[in-house]
This record gives structure tokens, C-alpha cells and sequence, in this order.
DNA sequence: TAGATTGTTAATCGATTAACAATC
DNA sequence: TAGATTGTTAATCGATTAACAATC
């Protein structure tokens, strides 16, 4: 099922409809409708149909979906088949925090190492994560056979690091440093700037009558 | 020239354009090309001309664009008219890194108040910030006229509270919660769920070579 | 001048929505 | 059956890119 490559917004609305369908099943529903569950990730039922289409599921007519199997082909899709593993790179108020926003939330999916350049943080463990300096960055990714970083970095230290990473062989990035970086098209980048964030909510809040 | 509704991602991408902007003339440039502007912020120069074409702003033909007029020019589009009050709600990790991190960054937008349903941090100041208990929500956000809401509680709690902070007039939020929130036309949402970007970024991954 | 650059329209691409056949 | 629902194609919308005229 992994032969195709979904579009970037199924794959975001994949990722929700999951978590929701997880809800539901919790709650005891076994089935559920598309307009249903569009209502609940606040999308059209049409758009949920055609994701489901995308990722070949069908549905029962007059039944809705299957929450139990659809939640499994959701997880066949979206998790990888072997656990991966996950660094993290600046151990800051917002590193912290994600760490133990995430940690534990999905099984397919650890962070197994944290590095910082604050030589006091090397060798402790941090929400239970091992912290390493930020010279040793490319021994532990090789060792830990480590694929991912989410960097949290100052902005003036991510263009260096992300050079490194690269190079040590890593192939997806999720960047909160603000600076915008520049990686070779074999690694996937994903950025995500809170202040762009605030600042676009302010313009279109701005506009409301 | 606040006129015309622009374009989501050209809002986001003139955001990021400021803070290129300004970093190139604080290391004493004065003048800019779209290809370097575009380099940078790691868009196509086409791209940056048509941005800059749709808010009105022309160049110098061979010279390129005056940095600082540019940046005058997007910080009257971006910037509100007046201070704008921010409240950032859920005072766990993510919040307070959120603080740490935006607080000071941008003279026309201010957190001013933090919320939280544990006792023992109303009254306090953290980061600078005053904080209230979550009952106060509506008389603060009436008297410190805050119009834009920076969401961080726990998931099972957004809805509630989104409920709350729109009948108590918010027309912006911004939304970490990963729980997808209803609100009315008049009001702006923007929703950004890390574990979604985790799971995406995982998904392109393991799609690589 | 030739080459480099801006500004803008037209074409393309990606994502969403409308429309509708199929069917329980 | 009538009404509600799924699955899918075609149409539309929004955003990006290609193409190119203008000009210093």
C-alpha cells in the first residue's frame, strides 16, 4: 500500500483522522459515517472520502467505516515498519517541551537521543532521554541508527547543524529554528516557525470586520 | 494598502521575508536582488516578485529592492495599526516555551496575559507575563482588550475553552492542542498539531531512497 | 550594445469541491 | 420504495511556475 505517494495534505488529515477514529473507538463506536468523521477534523465529507479512495479503503454502504480497520490501514500507511528513531537537537524551553509533548504518544516513532552545547547536560537523562553534546551529534546518529532530528536549535546554530546532519545521513528534518535551511532533495524538510505563525493569525485577524 | 485580503502563503512567506530582510541590513546591505532575497528565504526569485508585485512594492530595475523601504512597507501590511494583546492559555511546557520564545521578538504584538487552572500560578508573573486562573478568562481578556488567543492546554480541555474565549469576543487563535476546534466564520483559526508534523515527516521519510 | 534584472500575464500544477451514478 | 450513503469523475479554486516584454 506504501507504492504510492500520497499527497501532502492526505497524509496531514491521515494523521488526524487516526487520532480521531482512535476517540471513537475508545468511546465504543465500531462504525462510522464520512460526514461523521469530516465533522470531527472539520473537513468536508467529500474530502474525507476521497482520502479514504486515495488509500484504498472502502466502506460499507449505509454502515459508514469500520473504525478498528480503518485505524489499522491508517497505521500501515503512516507508521513506519521498523521503530524509528528520532533525535532531538537543542535542549531549550521549546525542545523540552516537545519532548514531553510527544514522548510516549506513538510507538513506531521514539525519541531516542537529545544533544545540547551546554557540556553540563551530556550524560543526564532528560524525561528519560539520553543527552549528548552537540560534538558528538555524528557518532550517536550513526550508532543509533537514527533517520530523523527535530531541531530546536537558536537560529544562528541551524544552518551549521543541519550541515552536519546531513552529512551524518539523515533524511527528514523538522526545523523550529526560524531559520529558513537549505538540505539536498533526499531529505525531506518540514518547517514550522511560530512567529510566522502569530504573525499570520494577527494579519487575518486584523481583516475581520 | 491594507485593502486587499492577500494570499495565506504570501503572508506567511512576507513574514519571512522581513526577517531575512532585516538581518541584510543589519550586516549593512542596502539593496537586494529577488534571486538572494529568494535564496535566503528558499523560494524561486519569480516567486518573491510576485509576492512583492501583489503588495504594491516596485524595485529598481538593475539595483533591485531598498531593504529598508521594503521592510517599512511589509510591517505596514503585517503589523497592526495598534498594539495588539496576546493571551496564551495552558501554562504546561508548551506555553511557557512559547513565551520564552515570541516574547520580546515583535514590538506590535504582546503577550500580556497567560492562563492556567492551577491555583498556585495565578497572581504570579512568569517570563514577565501576568497569570491568572482560568475562570478569570472572560473579565481579563474585556479589560486588557486581547483579541488573540495562543491555545496550549490539554487536548480534552480546547474545546471548552475555545467555546469560552470566542463568546468572550477572540477573533484570532492559534491552535496546539491537536484537538480540532469549531469556530464561527468571524473568527480566525490556525491549528498546528507536532505530532501530526512528526508523523508526516515521518511518512516522507521513509519514502526516500 | 549585451546581459541582467524587474513586472506581469498566461499556463500549469496541486488540492478542494461539485455533481452524480451506484446501491443498500 | 425513498432516502441516505459511498465512490469517483469532472469542474473549480488557489498557488506556483513559465514565458516574455520592458528597460537600465
Amino acid at each position: 500500500m506504501k507504492l504510492t505517494r500520497l499527497p501532502h495534505k492526505t497524509v496531514e488529515r491521515l494523521s488526524q483522522y487516526r487520532k480521531a477514529l482512535m476517540d471513537c473507538l475508545e468511546s465504543g463506536k465500531d462504525f462510522i459515517y464520512s460526514h461523521e468523521l469530516g465533522n470531527i477534523v472539520h473537513v468536508t465529507p467529500v474530502q474525507v472520502r476521497r482520502d479514504l479512495m486515495l488509500i484504498g479503503y472502502s466502506g460499507t454502504l449505509r454502515k459508514g467505516y469500520d473504525i478498528s480497520e480503518l485505524i489499522n490501514l491508517i497505521s500501515r500507511i503512516l507508521d513506519p515498519n521498523q521503530i524509528q528513531n528520532i533525535a532531538l537537537i537543542g535542549l531549550g524551553n521549546l525542545g523540552r517541551a516537545i519532548i514531553s509533548h510527544f514522548n510516549g504518544k506513538r510507538t513506531h516513532l521514539v525519541i531516542v537521543a537529545a544533544f545540547d552545547n551546554d557540556q553540563s547536560k551530556a550524560g543526564k537523562v532528560i524525561n528519560g532521554i539520553s543527552c549528548y553534546h552537540i560534538d558528538d551529534i555524528r557518532d550517536v546518529i550513526k550508532k543509533g541508527n537514527i533517520s530523523m532530528v527535530i531541531l530546536t536549535v537558536p537560529p544562528e546554530a541551524a544552518p551549521k547543524i543541519a550541515e552536519t546532519i546531513v552529512f551524518s545521513g539523515i533524511k527528514g528534518i523538522i526545523n523550529f529554528t526560524g531559520t529558513p535551511l537549505k538540505v539536498p532533495h533526499n531529505v525531506f524538510l518540514e518547517e514550522y516557525d511560530i512567529i510566522t505563525s502569530i504573525e499570520k493569525t494577527s494579519y487575518f485577524t486584523q481583516l475581520i470586520p
